[in-house]
RNA sequence: CGGGGCGUAGCGCAGCCCGGUUAGCGCGUCUGCUUUGGGAGCAGAAGGUCGCCGGUUCAAAUCCGGCCGCCCCGACCA
């Protein structure tokens, strides 16, 4: 049995590895904390990219490509900023190589940089240095841009997709007039970003606001969307920064208002990354590997012919390459696998490891009676259907999978999530069932930093009103450690 | 950066403590035949600077010294 899957129940971080790497989602690379993403996971995030890529423009904003190297005087523009990226930049000194005397490749001292350059961590920094020469009047805004980049976090401990040192995403920046502008856009993208996660990745979030504490570096406030994984641990899934004036202060940046006034520009930035196909991983896949929801799955449907001599293989391949071309017809990504040298028990498990939800099977059997075999990946059923009317079938299939995979995830995140009033309590549920926990908090840092200390739970995100309404967090209460008064519950967890 | 583990065939490992012909095993790969509706079987074959550098020795995967790299657990983080 080759590629063997730890059960989660075993040990769900080898789980984990042990599926990205036999649904051939990404490898190790050479470089420690690096990946390699293969075409099963680029696929998966071209999908991803190809939807939200369409949200972000059908909202008004444009894609540009910013470099990969930022003068290292540009991170330290911003106080907060520059403290919280300049422990995990990798930083180029040197321009070339030369042979030393032992014939060993070193950086040529001749070469030394004037400036340093920083490979970019995230790009606000150059971004608001080309928006101060951009930006003059309030004709000039709003602007809004998106870019697909790479960026590099020299992190010291990495997992596959959730957390390596360079990652693929998607880095918004807009500016805007007023505040209220800048934080309506950031309140649009959150709402982008969880429409994406609930609709088409079948992963339901919050949507809430981060405390100071794990505000993104240089903030003034962060939303996010916090899904729940399968351990009971919490991911951030994507977050939206209303930037106030920072880095239009930073980077001088300021704009002639309609009063004639001159003003500094409001800012936001948002971003996803590659860590979603983590996310996706760990809310759907199960012991016997992937499982994918339909709307990002790159292949939909495949197609398993099964024959044992010539005359059965014509016929077979005959009628399979026909189901092919009328779901190819219906809009469907679908494979036909018709290769010799794997045999279709070999095929089966294939591609339920790598989580196609959809599996058409043809045999002598069926040619002879009209049908075909379905299976579905997420229940591993499956029945024998006629052929007639194949591609509405499907199309039935594949939308109930969709709705089954995101009930399925949100029954199960209900499950998790856990009122609790007593510290006592907290730590026990915390222990015994981890999840999301509702408690109440009396809005400071200390204690904030006491609970993560004493247990490793950090707060996720105060609800914004869909969720707040939905967890009921919006009422009065004692904080469970100090017993001083709260307004309300915020969503406590252990976080990958 | 602290703690732990590991570098031997493409992958996973044994051998090392106690040095001794040609360094083994499983999976994978290749060839042939039989198979093909849930990860095939049999037979044969190919594949190795034992992480690197140095030392001890008649002899080093094995002992000694140094170096490098990776993985896991913590602190930090999308």
């Amino acid at each position: 049995m080759a590629d063997a899957i730890t059960p989660r129940s075993v040990d769900y971080a080898q789980w984990y590895v042990d599926v990205v790497r036999a649904a051939k989602l990404a490898d190790y690379s050479p470089v420690r904390g690096c990946m390699i993403i293969r075409p099963n996971g680029y696929a998966l995030w071209e999908n991803m990219r190809a939807v939200l890529d369409r949200m972000f423009k059908e909202t008004g904003h444009e894609n540009v490509y910013f470099p990969l190297f930022i003068p290292e005087s540009f991170l330290a523009k911003e106080a907060e900023h520059v403290e919280g990226f300049a422990k995990e930049c990798a930083v180029v000194t040197h321009s070339r190589l030369k042979l030393d005397e032992n014939g060993r490749l070193i950086p040529d001292p001749d070469s030394k940089l004037e400036e340093n350059l920083i490979v970019r961590p995230t790009s606000e920094t150059i971004i608001w240095d080309t928006f101060s020469r951009w930006i003059q009047s309030w004709r000039d805004l709003p602007i809004l841009i998106n870019q697909w980049a790479n960026v590099v976090r020299w992190e010291m401990r990495t997992r596959l997709f959730l957390r390596t040192m360079e990652f693929l995403w998607q880095e918004g920046h807009t500016a805007h007039a007023t505040r209220e502008e800048a934080i309506e856009e950031a309140l649009r993208i959150l709402d982008i970003y969880t429409t994406f996660a609930e609709e088409y990745m079948a992963m339901p979030v919050i949507q809430g606001v981060k405390t100071p504490s794990e505000r993104f570096a240089g903030a003034v406030e962060t939303y996010c969307i916090e899904a729940l994984m399968q351990d009971g641990r919490a991911l951030q899934a994507g977050t939206s920064h209303f930037l106030g004036q920072n880095f239009a202060r930073a980077f001088d940046c300021k704009f002639q208002n309609q009063n004639n006034e001159l003003e500094y520009v409001w800012a936001t930035s948002w971003g996803v990354s590659t860590r979603l196909i983590g996310a996706l991983v760990m809310t759907h896949s199960d012991d016997q590997g992937l499982v994918l929801p339909p709307r990002l799955a790159p292949t939909q449907v495949v197609i398993i012919p099964i024959f044992r001599n010539d005359a059965e293989k014509s016929a077979v391949l005959e009628r399979a390459q026909a189901i092919e071309r009328e779901l190819k017809d219906a809009g469907f990504t679908v494979k036909l696998d018709a290769r010799e040298t794997y045999r279709p028990g070999w095929k089966f498990n294939e591609y339920e490891v790598q989580g196609v939800p959809v599996r058409v099977a043809i045999g002598p059997r069926d040619v002879a009676q009209g049908t075909v075999e379905l299976a579905r990946r997420d229940t591993r059923t499956k029945e024998t259907v006629s052929g007639t009317g194949l591609a509405e079938r499907v199309r039935a299939l594949l939308d109930d999978i969709q709705q089954t995979l995101l009930a399925r995830a949100r029954a199960f995140r209900d499950e998790m999530t856990t009122r609790v009033d007593s510290y006592e309590e907290f730590k026990e549920v915390l222990e015994e069932k981890g999840g999301f926990i509702l408690a109440h908090w009396d809005g400071t840092p200390e204690t904030e930093a006491r609970i993560k200390e004493e247990t490793k739970a950090t707060i996720r995100c105060i609800p914004l009103d869909r969720d707040a309404e939905a967890l009921g967090t919006r009422e009065e209460g004692c904080d469970m450690l100090t017993g001083k008064p709260s307004k309300q519950r915020v969503v406590f967890a252990k976080a990958y």
